[in-house]
This record gives structure tokens, sequence and C-alpha cells, in this order.
DNA sequence: AACATATACTTGACTAGTCAATGATTATGC
DNA sequence: GCATAATCATTGACTAGTCAAGTATATGTT
């Protein structure tokens, strides 16, 4: 039988992992969110000025900037964020979170936080420290 | 400043982190297929028989069936896997993995295997055990 | 036997992204 | 100071899935 790389099987793993659990947010449809609309409101509202630039987004959530012009869209014309220009560089278009957006995120963060409860297994501090490190380590660099 | 859920950073993490590898994975094109054609036909390859039910392999890698009906196509077109019924029950469609995918998966094997273990960092046994066993109580049951 | 329910798979209509190319602007080397 | 390169964002064309509904078959109940 072959034996495939045990690092191999744990990117498998992983992969499986999120599939399932992305649907699972997703399939809830948190206040007519998906999962990723939900990180960019998280992400705008602890950016200090509440307010990003799309490629730095797109490098926060690790997709694309195209990717990230696409979703922005239909958030935009529900208005849960806004553009606004760059005074100094005319090729930056900001993403501002909207009073809606911050009201909504503050909701949808109950609804994520007790789902996020029920999928992540109670951890001994020590351990919840290693997976932190771990996903670190990998690229994870949301706080 | 809005404090959240430490489990729900934690996904928000995993959700990255799966996003970059995948893609990285991906643009590689390994010998043509992406990431979850490969862990198809790891399945195929590693079950005993070399043919697995649709809704099995859905289950595995953490997909929907009609997901996998729509993943099966292009490799049935290009000889990877086939067809083969169930003598018993009719409404079962097994996946057969053919020899010339299985020449394929030894051939790209050897790609992921090296890029796996250029994304996964070297760890403690001790740490991959605990890692092995987070994602196994998360679900990720691929052996 | 007949009916209700469950399972396996597929399909139509759709969403969420990808990549490669392009436009517009800003930064850099000489 | 000007050509060349780099950066930011968008667009066209496409792939990879999702869900809900439908078809076909199997199983369980009375």
């Amino acid at each position: 039988m072959f034996v495939v790389n045990p690092a191999l099987k744990t990117l498998m793993n992983l992969a499986k992992v999120q599939a399932v659990i992305s649907r699972r947010f997703d399939r809830l449809n948190i206040h007519g969110i998906g999962f990723n609309d939900f990180m960019i409101l998280y992400l705008l509202q602890q950016s200090a000025a509440g307010k990003m630039r799309r490629i730095d987004l797109a490098d926060q959530i690790g997709l694309t900037a195209s990717g990230i012009t696409r979703m922005l869209l239909p958030m935009e014309k529900i208005g849960l964020v806004a553009r606004e220009a760059n005074e100094r560089d005319a090729r930056v278009s900001y993403v501002v979170l909207t009073s809606v957006g911050k009201q909504l995120f503050e909701e949808a963060e109950k609804t994520a936080s007790a789902l996020a409860g029920e999928i992540i297994p109670a951890l001994k501090p020590k351990e919840m420290t290693l997976l932190t490190d771990l996903l670190t380590s990998l690229g994870g660099n949301i706080t």
C-alpha cells in the first residue's frame, strides 16, 4: 500500500475540515452574509481607522485582489461598506465600514461566536496556544 | 475595541491559511489536476477495492454529493476514473481508479509531497500528534 | 402488497472565487 | 527628468463548487 507524506495528509485533513466548517457557516447565512464577508467586517472594525486598502484586506483574508473587488460589490450595494479615496495616492480606494455595517457585524458576531464555540472543542490553554502558534506559522496572522 | 471569541479567531485563521494553501497547490496545477482531484485519487488508491461510492467520496473530502458529480466529470473524460455499477443496488455508481489515474497519482504525489513539506513546518513529534488529534476532532478523518 | 420514507445520484440556476490582461497612477535608476 | 518598473484596482472569461428539486431505487411498516 502506498504511504503518503504525513505533511500531505495533514493538508488533506485541513482542506476537508475547512470545507465542512465554511459550508456550515455559509449555510447559516448569518444576517445575510457569508463567512468571508464577516471576516471583512471584522478586519475593518478592528482596524484603527475603520478603513483599509483593498490590497491589505486581500492579504489579511488570504484571497486575491480581484476576489476582494467581487466580494465587496454586493456589500457596497447593501450599504455595509463604502468607498473612500486616498488623497496621496490615486490608485488606492479605501474600504470604509459604515455604521450599518458596524451594527450588522456586532449582531453577526454573536451568532458566529456561538457557532465557533460549537465547532472548536474546549482546549486547554496550552493546547490553544500551540494551535494559535501553528496557524501563525502557516500564515494565519489575524489577531 | 471589540474583542472576539478566541475560537472565532481560530476559525478565521484556519480559513485564511486554507485559502492560501489551496491556491498555492492549484496554481501549481500538478499534472493538470487540482488539489481536490488529487484527494479523490488518493482516497481511491488507498481504498481496499480501488473503488468507492460517490457519497463516500463526498463525506471523506468534505464536499457535497453534487460537488463530487461535477468534479468527476472532467476526470472521467480524461480517463483517470471510470464508472462501475453495483449489482445489489442500482442507485449506486462506483468510482473506479483506472491504471492511468493510478499512474498519474503516483507522479503527482511526489510534487504534492514536496510542496506539503515546504508548507508544513518541521514539527516535533508531540506537536505533530497534537495537530493531527485536533484536526481529527474537527472532523478530519483522512488517514 | 401498498404506501411512506430514506438513500444515491444528477441537474438547473446560481455564487464565489481564480487567472491573465488592462488601465491608471506612483516610485525608481540612471 | 524621463524611461522603466512596480503597485492598486478592475474586468472578461472561466472553474469549482453550493443549494433545491427531481429521478430512480431500496427499505421499513402495517
